[in-house]
DNA sequence: CATCCTTCCGAAAAGGTTTTCGAGAGGAAG
DNA sequence: CTTCCTCTCGAAAACCTTTTCGGAAGGATG
């Protein structure tokens, strides 16, 4: 920056309010000093600026499996997001779902002095590590949480899809298509996103007064999907099953295959999340689709407004998911 | 830090001793300043560090698309990788592949004073811009490419699975099968994973003394692999397809199914990277594994040797892929 | 002509750490 | 007892910006 200064015949700080764009300066002092700082290829650099500003220009975004396919659309949106907004985007994914991995990863984000935190690591126990490590923290970083349980931290503002209410469209669709019941595959129980799916579940069967089967665990996998696939299959009174995902519905598709249930001919089966493979399984999957770009674009925001008003804001911003009607859904046959 | 030495009764160049781990610090001193730190809650200031010493402890990860298996996968294994190394990672995405693009997130990295760059983006054209925006920089920042072309850009390490060798082992195991050809839905040219992976799969017919059908373009996607696959299945010679990734063999699946062609009966399907649902597609989907953490940690490992000796390594670092055979390929039937 | 205001730019401090240099204390060797 | 060495720690400079304050130049006003 002294060199430039130097060539351009000014001094530093003259310079660094072309840097910034301050009104006070000729427009002929400005254009001498843009051709200086061309000339010698300047770079700023963040480290003088951040101790000087005290600000880092960087949010923090905790993952924890990043293959799933939600979190993994999710980095990309929030990064387009953020450089847009001006942002740099560090990433730290917490190495298992417990307290201790999560709030490592959120002292290693903080370490590195970032403005604001996006989680989309959504176990239900990490929060009360945020709880501890976060909010009570006298400098309040400003946080956003995709997906977490508004009951267990209501402080903590959220953006999410209305988890309820896709799992209600769900169901009540395949209710229309004339089924006894609706049979449902959960992702893990840590995941709120999972407990709000099952929640929608159960209350469009009791609202419709049908009996509520016991629903089957899974992990978000495939590989559960399948396993819980065939647990279904064996037993021939179920007609319908709704899963907390996608890539659950894949493994539940090949259970029934394997055990000769022909979807949707016997059984039908719909999924969540929308992947871009879903149209092109056996059979194409109807499923519930949900906006992530739109998520991640909001959540961003959020976490903006936050950083600029200096307080944490609290409430859930929830987006309508929709229902995508496919091939692996259809009538009861009687 | 200055109240830490308050605190502890000593200067704040101790406090900076202890944190560094410098020998010279009496036992019974560095457990005192330990104590004060606990008490304040000290957290170092970054930037001031960053400052001083000239290293950000940052790498940073340029990605394009990471909705695609591959890099969604990648960029948990280096941040994992990355953390144990004890860097951070800051992500930049390249809104399109082409130059600009590409060159405007190593730009951002840069700013940042990422310390080493992995890019993930492996658009052929893109390597002219770095050869513009990164190694002609005098601080020549060290760069690890995953999967680029080593002829275009020779003086860059990168680390990829062997293509080339995975390609060979996939339309071998057609051959073996009896098949007179292998078809091929290709990925997008300007991947050099792509463009490795039709060579090998050339190589393999040509050795075998097969004539080579005019590749199928793709995009990586499940629907450019239903789009290939709907003009595989109108050619009843067809009985054989190797396709560049997973999701366009979801997508040649569907294909044939739709068609009424089965699945391995009259044609046989292979396809890349054996993503987690690979084993539960209709049918159990014969890939060829490439094993994505240990991509991440060998990339990671040479780019923190680089940044360590201070020069720029080059060569590449292939691993060998495995086939993995499950029941989408079976012997032609005569 | 004197005074005041505006516009533009330089001087200097501040931000928190690392690092080099030097000094003091204590012990060992002559 | 003196000298020298080692161990431990403090003083001060350096890293590169931003920001506040003040000053100089020029024009407008009384």
């Amino acid at each position: 920056m002294r060199d430039v200064a130097h060539l351009a015949g000014v001094s530093h700080q003259t310079v660094s309010r072309v840097v910034n764009d301050h009104p006070s300066v000729r427009s002929e002092t400005r254009a001498r000093v843009l051709a200086a700082m061309r000339a010698l290829d300047y770079q700023p650099n963040v480290a003088a600026r951040t101790l000087a500003t005290n600000r880092s220009q960087t949010v923090g975004l905790v993952t924890f499996d990043t293959t799933l396919f939600g979190p993994s659309f999710m980095v990309h949106a929030i990064e387009r997001a953020a450089r847009e907004a001006g942002y740099f985007v560090s990433i730290a994914s917490a190495r298992e779902l417990n307290v201790p991995s999560v709030s490592e990863a959120i002292r290693r984000l903080r370490e590195q002095a970032v403005e604001g935190i996006i989680t989309l690591a959504p176990v239900a126990a990490a929060w009360t590590a945020l709880g501890r490590s976060l909010l009570d923290v006298p400098a309040h970083v400003p946080i956003v949480g995709m997906g977490i349980d508004v009951h267990a931290m209501p402080e903590v503002p959220m953006v999410a899809v209305d988890n309820a209410a896709g799992a209600g469209l769900a169901t009540r669709h395949l209710i229309a298509l004339g089924h006894r019941t609706v049979h449902h595959v959960a992702g893990p129980p840590e995941w709120p996103e999972a407990r709000e799916r099952l929640a929608g579940w159960q209350a469009a069967l009791t609202d419709a007064g049908l009996p509520v089967p016991t629903p089957l665990p899974g992990d978000w996998s495939a590989r559960s999907g399948y396993a819980a696939g065939r647990a279904l299959a064996a037993d021939p009174s179920v007609t319908a099953v709704f899963c907390g995902n996608d890539q659950m519905a894949i493994g539940v598709l090949r259970a029934m295959h394997e055990t000769g249930r022909a979807v949707p001919g016997e059984v039908s089966i719909v999924g969540f999340d929308d992947m871009p493979e879903a149209p092109y399984l056996q059979p194409p999957l109807t499923t519930v689709r949900q906006d992530f770009a739109e998520l991640g674009r909001r959540s961003m925001h959020l976490l903006v407004t936050q950083i600029a008003a200096g307080v944490r804001q609290t409430g859930q911003h929830r987006s309508a998911p929709d229902l995508v009607v496919r091939d692996s859904t259809s009538a009861l046959a009687i």
